[in-house]
RNA sequence: GCCGGGAUGGCGGAACUGGCAGACGCAGCGGACUUAAAAUCCGCAGGGCUUAAACGGCUCGUGGGGGUUCGAGUCCCCCUCUCGGCACCA
């Protein structure tokens, strides 16, 4: 590899020269051919008799320069892009930025360059990057959502959330990252710290806010959910996790000695079949009837100042659900609708307002938590429920005090009136029943996914297009005056408030409606607005007057197949499928979900450790592709282990693939000249027929078409791209192993020939460059992606003979070599005529003899 | 705590529905070519024992313990470690 070395060579054996696999010399050339290559781009629907098929991968945020994960994951989705044209497909393979969000702003505080420019360089450095690795994207196709064409479409789209609803302002209390000086979503919050500033604590603050209504969607979110076959079950589940369905009923307690204007507390319980438990009532410190139940009492409101303080306190931390579980009695009662009891009113730190209704009934005997703090507190801990039928005795191991919520269909209830002796399931159906019958409860359905928080507090991003004018309200821009552009030449600090806030020339508008004046919204999108119609965008990426084309979509969508890091299962691919069905109820997409399959690809590391500065391990794209070329750079990412584990990268594995790549290379250097002039045969024997190949050559034959095959199931199968690699690994190797026969003439020139351009075509997808140079050295003009992918012959891929294991009471002790499709009895007869068999079994009784077809023989003896 | 991955030579990893563990690659060792080195080509290669050596033979071996089976990396039970996700969600 030193280039030292090189030049001599050059020097005094020019002949060489040209033997000698230089992936720079031939990906540059390549790289400039396919600057406008017309194969990379996707026919307009129905143009083509093709088929559609869509590869997607996850859109990169321009950081600066590529690192190895897009490279893998971009890896996975070229390889499976050039499979697929040469499989016959109409293929659409585009790429984009997500470009707008913090990092430019961060840039241009630290560096004084615009957000804008920053970010365009950036582009323009990750595309240069991109096409020398050599991606066959289709950039006519290219999206940048920082651009007013893109970002008016998010604009618009806010404007019809507005119209139908489905976007509001609310006041609330929000999750703040001092870091980002801006708003979080739920979503962004990662153990009470920033998604983005993992050392930053989020804090909660009181703000006017935009939210979406995600949660009009919350059942088809989910249910959606079952139907995403080709979905990951990993990222299905943390969906379903996320969505947090459950169902339960609302149940009011009326409280003793009515207060103004509210007589009773609702809590929503799941466990409705062990209210006879209910030994007391825990309120939120947040529930808007403390203040009212606290009255004027100092030492119980500072007492629920302390328990509010504590729950904010733990949230930032991130560590609710281990905090030590306090509350104070507030000296009320409440009764229970069941049986009438009277039971004390409590406001407790474990209690959160934002879900149900922040006020449970507390079962000690039946609730963990509720337990714990009914044993703190000396609350009566009452069992309702045991996990079988009286009178049986405890299984083992299971507890005699059933402390424990029971779920089990066998489980009885106790001590619950007239609800006694029903088993619990059959006890939620009939006390659900008669609490509504009653009119004092009704059965609900919970979610823990809440509406989605979009404004930002930052610049660089989409303006959301609303007016606020002093007689009018709150006004939407008018479609005709969009976009609203985002004005240049701003002044980025970290202080507080809205960049855009201190653009006077922004802020004063004109009502649209009153002419009078007005102010305009200073907050800007969230990104995961931009990259949750993004795909959509790429079937028609110039589109002037329209986000998209509803027939150039439906006869694209869905996306057959999406590529992406398991770190957007629930963020990206959430929001994204909200939009697709608001979109399809706007009547502009006739499909429910954006993608039929998704695949998550592993992360990968270095000596064990995510990449990072900090430690010092990062591997540049940059240098890998310096030193042994695109190729060997994005075949070793493939190479290396399976695309859904995690990727631990060695420089000298890359180098490994490089040599391998160089043996390929030289083998049809070799050996190409020797087929141009005959026969290109369609079968793989060309002129030459069956009757003639030598062992070896008909060898050759027969690894060729198993390769095929294998790789041809990877594909379609498991993509466990690293065993294709391999295959055509041995596929060389054994090439090499006939070089005997090869290099002295003796293969016939058809099979010869029908080898090298195989060997080529199944190269193509994971390593295009080196692929290309050597198809057109065998004197092919036709692009490798339009030329068909090679199909195997079953018959040509059997093998003749059938070496079969022979174990001796299952351990192996020899083996016996028989013609394909021997019967069973002969396999039988020749495993038992072995030498080392009879030897075995002298004296002994033989007790079975067990034959699998085409593997082994298992003598048992006794 | 709950849910889901994972643990296989010196290293990355193969072994697809139970059937020859370690494909392929890296590192290593030996040889050919070379004045020499690099590059290249060929070969060896899980541990232990046996053998002067080679061949061969025996034996142990897929995180640990048990089980099912003619046969277990693969299936079942228990446990350890590890990586991800979720976590007072009532």
């Amino acid at each position: 590899m030193s280039e030292i070395t090189e030049t001599k060579i050059t020097a005094s054996q020019p002949e060489q020269r040209e033997l000698r696999y230089e992936p720079q010399r031939i990906e540059e050339k390549w790289h400039a051919r396919w600057e406008a290559d017309p194969a990379l781009y996707a026919a307009e629907p129905h143009t083509s008799k093709r088929k559609k098929y869509y590869v997607l991968e996850m859109l990169p945020y321009p950081s600066g320069a590529l690192h190895m994960g897009h490279v893998r994951n971009y890896a996975i989705g070229d390889a499976l892009a050039r499979y697929m044209w040469m499989n016959g497909y109409n293929v659409l393979h585009p790429m984009g930025w997500d470009a707008f969000g913090l990092p430019a702003e961060n840039a241009a505080i630290k560096n004084n360059v615009p957000p804008r420019q920053w970010t365009l360089s950036n582009i323009a450095h990750m595309k240069a990057q991109m096409k020398r690795i050599g991606f066959a994207y289709d950039w006519s196709r290219e999206v940048a959502t920082c651009l007013p064409e893109y970002y008016k479409w998010n604009q618009w789209f806010f404007l019809k959330l507005y119209e139908k609803g489905l976007a509001y302002r609310k006041k609330s209390k929000v999750n703040w990252c001092p870091e980002c000086a801006t708003v979080l979503a739920n979503e962004q919050v990662v153990d009470g710290c920033c998604w983005r500033h993992e050392e930053t604590q989020v804090q909660q603050q009181e703000l006017e806010q935009w939210f979406v209504r995600t949660t009009n969607y919350s059942e088809e979110l989910l249910a959606g959910l079952d139907k995403l076959e080709g979905w990951p079950e990993k990222v299905r589940t943390m969906q379903r996790n996320w969505i947090g369905r459950s169902e339960g009923a609302l149940i009011d307690f009326k409280i003793d000695g009515a207060i103004s204007g509210t007589e009773k507390i609702t809590v929503f319980t799941t466990r409705i079949d062990t209210i006879y438990g209910a030994t007391s009532i825990q309120l939120a410190p947040e529930h808007p009837l403390v203040a009212e139940l606290v009255g004027n009492d100092p030492h119980l409101h500072s007492k629920v100042e302390d328990l509010s303080r504590e729950q904010a306190r733990a949230r930032e931390v991130g560590d609710v659900g281990t905090i030590e579980k306090h509350g104070v009695f507030t000296g009320r009662y409440a009764c229970n609708p069941f049986n009438q009891e009277k039971v004390p009113i409590w406001v407790a730190n474990y209690i959160l307002m934002d879900y149900g209704t922040g006020a449970i009934m507390s079962v000690p005997a039946h609730d963990e938590r509720d337990h714990e703090f009914a044993q703190k507190y000396g609350l009566e801990i009452r069992i309702v429920i045991l996990p079988r039928r009286i009178g049986q005795p405890p299984a083992p191991g299971e507890p005699e005090s059933p402390v424990l919520p029971y779920t089990e269909k066998d489980s009885l209830l106790i001590n619950s009136g007239e609800f006694s002796q029903l088993s619990n399931l059959e006890a939620i159906e009939k006390m659900s029943a008669f609490a509504e019958q009653n009119g004092f409860g009704k059965r609900t359905v919970t979610y823990r996914l809440k509406d989605w928080g979009i404004s930002r507090q930052r610049y660089w991003g989409t303006p959301i297009p609303m007016l606020y004018c002093e007689k009018c309200g709150v006004v939407p821009v008018p479609e005709k005056d969009l976009p609203v552009l985002l004005p240049e030449n701003v002044d980025i600090t970290l202080q507080g408030g809205s960049p855009l806030g201190r653009v006077p020339g922004f802020v004063n508008a004109t009502c649209p409606k009153c002419g009078g004046s007005a102010r305009r919204e200073t907050d800007t999108m969230d990104t995961f607005v931009d990259s949750s119609w993004y795909f959509y965008r790429y079937t028609n990426a110039k589109l002037a007057d329209r986000p998209l084309d509803t027939a150039t979509v439906n006869y694209w969508f869905p996306i057959d197949q999406y590529i992406g890091g398991v770190e957007h299962a629930i963020l990206h691919l959430i929001y994204s499928r909200f939009w697709t069905k608001f979109m399809r109820d706007l009547g502009l997409v006739k499909n429910d979900e954006p993608a039929r399959r998704l695949f998550t690809q592993g992360m990968v590391i270095k000596d064990g450790a995510k990449m990072s500065k900090s430690k010092g391990n990062v591997v540049s794209p940059d240098d890998m592709v310096a030193k042994f070329g695109a190729d060997s750079t994005r075949m070793y990412a493939l190479f290396a282990t399976s695309p859904d584990r995690e990727l631990d990268w060695q420089e000298a594995g890359v180098e490994g693939v490089h040599r391998f790549l160089g043996r390929a290379y030289r083998f049809v250097m070799r050996n190409a000249g020797a087929v141009h002039n005959a026969p290109s045969g369609n079968g793989s024997r060309g002129a030459t027929g069956s009757a003639e190949l030598s062992p070896k050559a008909r060898q050759i034959e027969r690894k060729l078409h198993q390769t095929i095959k294998r790789i041809s199931e990877d594909f379609q199968g498991r993509w466990h791209f690293n065993t294709s690699v391999a295959a055509i690994m041995e596929f060389v190797n054994q090439l090499y192993a006939a070089d005997d026969e090869i290099g002295a003439g003796k293969f016939p020139p058809g099979l010869l020939g029908d080898v090298q351009r195989k060997l080529v075509l199944m190269l193509a997808p994971f390593a295009p460059y080196v692929a290309a140079e050597l198809w057109e050295m065998l004197g092919e003009t036709k692009t490798l992606l339009r030329y068909p992918w090679p199909a195997f012959d079953p018959a040509l891929a059997k093998e003749d003979e059938i070496a079969y294991a022979v174990q001796i009471n299952g351990k192996l002790r020899s083996h016996v070599i028989v013609p394909a499709e021997s019967p069973e009895v002969l396999v039988r007869e020749r495993a038992l005529a072995d030498d080392k068999v009879r030897a075995a079994v002298e004296g002994k009784e033989i007790a079975k003899v067990i034959v699998v077809a085409g593997k082994l023989v298992n003598v048992v003896v006794r």
